[in-house]
DNA sequence: ACCTGAACACCGTTCAAGT
DNA sequence: ACCTGAACACCGTTCAAGT
């Protein structure tokens, strides 16, 4: 006798994104998700293959909701500069405001929990026109990656409180960027 | 009447250091630990405070190891430009050769798990006099911590595969260290 | 002084039984 | 077609009892 679904992968995902933000990836249960949604634990499984599915789709979703912020983050910024340093600032405040979704996407899952390659792609897109813009297509890549790389490095320390030795943190942030941007810009001419 | 302790404090975190990076933090349990070192996961708990406070104990020694590894690095390099390319290098085959625990050093342990101030300042420590002979105390902080966020993003980043659009992963490395030395050293020069 | 088995409160997951 | 309770194999942790 066919009954009617009393939730929905897409309740059971939205209830995970605020435990895990509130509450941190450990206290990501079964249980907890499925009090959340109204359902028994072993019901969730009707929906998702299982803790690490739902963790995957956690994952994908942040990694949409990511590159919406960086789009919007650049939309009517021609100066491909000025482009990067408004990616670096909207990268920066999301990861600030969701610093458990965000560590999930660079985090060691098992095979099969990874996030989608496409949804890690579309926050790199608005990066690559930036930098190119830039460094030219020579050096787009290494350049990207460079940016990229500081980017996350620097989100990641200051969420795991690793910037100890005083000093401005948010100099640091502005020093960085403009550091890294003149020098791309730099590597353009000399290259 | 008091019996000889089994084992100690420092085989059973040598035996977590060995289970974290053959198995992963999530293999890192009480009952994995207590049969590699020959006692009942019961009798850990006279050793250390709970399983919190044995990752906490991994996590010192390998922050410990990578600052010796840093300091190896750079014995005998009197530039600052040479010095931090061989810090950056040698870091990049830290994290390789130890991806889990390298990894732990940044995870978001629970108050009272953290890594130990002092650990992660001896591994700092190394980079520090070389970034300010490049870039003059005025800037010595900035330019540090962009340094290091650049080269803790980049090895996170390539551990969790996230380089995937092709190209070479080396070759971005090796643009990244010339792309932030060159501009560090610039800062000095303009400041 | 250290180690142990038994116990407790949790997990994730499976599955037969309900509607 | 979905939901449930019961069950299983795991966790971490505590504690009284052994030596």
């Amino acid at each position: 006798m066919p009954t009617p679904p009393r939730t929905s992968r897409q309740d059971i995902v939205a209830a995970a994104r605020r435990i895990l933000e509130s509450d941190g990836l450990e206290q990501l249960t079964m249980q907890r998700v499925a009090t959340e949604v109204g359902v028994r634990a072993p019901s969730l499984y009707k929906h998702v293959r299982d803790r690490g599915d739902l963790i995957r789709l956690v994952g994908n979703d942040t990694a949409l909701e990511l590159a919406d912020r960086l789009d919007d983050a650049t939309a009517g910024i021609l100066e491909p500069g000025l482009a990067i340093t408004a990616l670096a600032r909207a990268h920066r405040a999301f990861t600030q405001s969701h610093p458990q979704s965000y560590r999930l996407l660079f985090a060691d899952l098992p095979a099969g929990w990874r996030i989608d390659a496409d949804a890690n792609a579309r926050a790199a897109d608005a990066l690559f026109w930036a930098v190119e813009g830039l460094v030219g297509q020579d050096h787009a890549l290494e350049a990207a990656r460079t940016v990229v790389a500081w980017a996350h490095g620097f989100a990641t320390m200051e969420l795991a409180g690793a910037f100890r030795l005083g000093g401005d943190v948010d100099s640091a942030f502005d020093f960085g960027v403009a550091t890294l941007t003149a020098a791309i810009a730099d590597r353009h001419t000399t290259a």
